[in-house]
DNA sequence: CCACTATGAATGAACGTTCATTTATAGATT
DNA sequence: AATCTATAAATGAACGTTCATTCATAGTGG
């Protein structure tokens, strides 16, 4: 017998490897229970419902998506080598780190776009984790511009621009890894904030 | 009574408008037939399968979306007054056109991406048209580049990030249109042209 | 009269959820 | 230490519902 909080990770962990594999709408209790190697009943116990079950789940991976991106954006006052540069090549190794772009992470996450334009707990989720990403390069974008006195660029027009080009080149890694690697579309990526932030990437 | 072709586009547009309004998962036959005003038995007379039917609308939704795009890119002999610059023109205003970010349009099409990891005929209906846009946006890049003499710029690597971009900001017009309009979703893509070919874009 | 189109009640499979029952754990009592 | 008790965790058969599909029947046009 298990804690709470691990039945509920352990349930959430076999729910993310389900519907990479087979899809949100082919994600039975059966099979997600299975996966876990538990019973059926279970994840009513500690969920309550599927509905609960598969909200926390694209909460879970929002969130751990957020804290590696805070972790990154969020100035600290004890590292004092950071530079606005090394935040930004942190950014993009973060964005098109192995962790993020795997496909079991990246399937999750289009799943739940796909429906939340239906489903209002999807679309709250999904929308305020943007926000989040948004307000978070929105900052440093503007940081970059003061530092590197670069004439009229808008902060919001290029983080909108960047953060969009992210997520394109996330839904060609998953539909079309064979015609985008990661290594290409990080330099695709490179190459937008290059030609934004000439002096601040090399 | 009427004829097999008129049927099948009447249910296809059901179709649209259910997966729009409820999602993917929650769409069945029921909602379609009630939607299209037939009956229930109709679908799977016409289309033999829900599968069918739902693969169908996907192949129409795409065919529509590529038609447009042809028309666009398709060098044709009896428009003397095209140039290059109004092809580049014509695509941005295509692609953030309403007909194209309509609501209903761009929930389908990312209802499918979200399958599509699952779905391997999915999955090839929209690798395909990708590959598609792909080819032609990097023909007419490539066209410019060598018209403009622009210097160190990869048409394949431009294309990219470019439908990158246009798939990212679709995916943020669609999940949060109050943060991003479509007129500043245009803005962005224009800036992200105008970086790559600045004498070809006002 | 025949072939095609259309209907919607019927069917059976699959689904989420429930709950009586069993099993495991920790603290209290002898 | 051993036994008992209380609480929570875990199970999976059973239930009611919903779904895609079928098909007997009816309608329609040539």
């Amino acid at each position: 017998m298990r804690s709470r909080s691990e039945r509920r990770l352990q349930l959430i962990d076999a729910t993310i490897r389900c519907i990479a594999q087979h899809g949100l709408s082919a994600t039975t209790m059966q099979l997600v229970t299975r996966e876990a190697g538990l019973s059926l009943g279970i994840a009513n116990l500690h969920f309550q419902s599927k509905e609960n079950l598969l909200a926390e789940t694209l909460r879970h991976v929002t969130r751990e998506y957020n804290d590696g991106l805070l972790a990154i954006l969020t100035p600290e006052s004890g590292r004092s080598e950071e530079t606005l540069a090394s935040s930004l090549e942190s950014l993009l190794d973060f964005q098109l780190s192995h962790g993020v772009t795997q496909r079991q992470k990246m399937a999750v996450w289009f799943a739940y776009y796909g429906e939340a334009s239906a489903r209002p707990i999807y679309q709250k989720i999904c929308s305020s984790s943007d926000r989040l990403s948004m307000q978070k390069v929105e900052e440093l974008f503007a940081a970059i511009i003061h530092e590197g006195q670069y004439q009229e660029r808008d902060p919001r027009q290029l983080a909108t621009g960047y953060l969009a080009l992210i997520d394109g080149l996330w839904l060609s890694l998953l539909v079309a890894p064979r015609v985008l690697s990661k290594a290409r579309g990080k330099d695709v990526a490179r190459a937008y904030l290059q030609q934004a932030f000439p002096r601040h990437l090399s």
